[in-house]
DNA sequence: GGTAGACCTGGACGC
DNA sequence: GCGTCCAGGTCTACC
């Protein structure tokens, strides 16, 4: 099978920084804990999906080795290189990731700064909009079932003669999901009252009103991204402050019932949860530009703390006992 | 500018 | 078993 190297920056580590962030374990992204490899089809051109398996084999700071399911073209090849360097945020340096460990030292030894990611702006928005007012495993199923219903189907032949073609699917592109009827999402992808702004979000994109490329831009002033995403259907402050964070932007933090649960539980706080939203943000103001980070890592450490290392987490069991009624025990 | 009430779906909980 | 509540919220209609 054809192979691709990506170089990364000095202390990027593959495990750690790949599972980072819960969307590593939505459909299509696979990680497996076996074999520490991240695996997904991406949409890279006009021949077709492309499935892709990234692996780290020499240690932090080694390049990465994509194997791939086709040959690719010249500019297939720089767009697949683009959407992996986007997922595992191969554009924030060393010294990047040093300047947050400068304000938040506790994530230094271990290292955590780099938050896993979708390879487009688009997937991000969506996965986004799936996990409003809803349980984890309720986001896992409708990304997997938005990926078989409206994602487009790679079949790679069975590794051993006699065995079963394997059948993956891509994340549903922006044409697709822009020409899907609400009523199949709600009732295939079970996606609930989310069908008519997930494909009015897909079309908003397709006729550019939506430009990735102005979202992504790292000279777009902060506050217009935010006041231009807070108009898109489906995306109110939380999943606004969310998109913010997808895009490096970590000065905001997305508020929910789960930071609550953490005020709570972990930072001792108590009141209703209105006063113990305030003290959250509260708490994690000083970190300025990085609050973000500073706040999801005391999450994230949570987590590993009742499960284990995210790198060990199984897709289909561990990914998903994160119900906000475990979570309290 | 602030706040009830509705909203898909499915897991958790009480009876 | 069945009813109720609510989750990594958002939107609309009112005040």
């Amino acid at each position: 099978l054809p192979t691709l190297t990506l170089p990364t920056p000095a202390d990027f580590d593959l495990a750690r920084d790949c599972c980072s962030y819960g969307y590593f374990l939505l459909w299509p992204n696979f990680w497996d804990p076996g074999t520490r490899t991240l695996s997904r089809v991406l949409d890279v051109g006009k021949g077709g999906p492309v499935g892709v398996v990234i692996a780290q084999r020499d240690g932090v700071g080694s390049a990465l080795r994509l194997t791939l399911s086709r040959a690719v073209l010249t500019a297939e090849r720089a767009e697949l290189k683009r959407q992996v360097s986007r997922m595992l945020r191969l554009d924030e340096s060393a010294e990047a990731i040093g300047e947050f460990h400068g304000v938040d030292p506790r994530w230094k030894r271990s290292g955590y700064g780099r938050l896993f990611r979708s390879p487009t702006f688009f997937e991000d928005v969506i996965k986004t909009v799936t996990s409003c007012n809803i349980q984890w495993p309720g986001t896992i199923e409708m990304n997997r079932r938005l990926c078989q219903v409206v994602g487009e189907k790679l079949v790679l032949p069975a590794r051993r003669k006699g065995g079963t073609p394997l059948e993956l699917h891509s994340f549903p592109s922006v044409s697709r999901l822009a020409r899907t009827r609400p009523a199949t999402l709600r009732a295939r992808c079970r996606v609930g009252y989310r069908d008519a702004r997930l494909v009015e979000l897909a079309r908003l994109f397709r006729s550019g009103k939506v430009d990735p490329a102005w979202f992504e831009d790292p000279a777009t002033p902060e506050a217009e991204i935010h006041e231009a995403l807070l108009e898109l259907p489906g995306v109110g402050p939380y999943a606004a402050a969310n998109i913010m964070q997808l895009l490096g932007r970590y000065g905001r933090l997305p508020l929910d019932t789960e930071s609550v649960r953490h005020g709570k539980t972990v930072l001792g706080f108590a009141g209703t949860s209105a006063q113990i939203m305030k003290r959250v943000h509260g708490h994690f103001a000083p970190f300025g530009e990085h609050a973000f980070r500073s706040y999801w890592f005391e999450i994230w450490a949570y987590y590993e703390s009742k499960h284990g290392k995210a790198s060990t987490w199984e897709r289909e069991t561990t990914g998903r006992v994160f119900t906000a009624a475990l979570l309290a025990k």
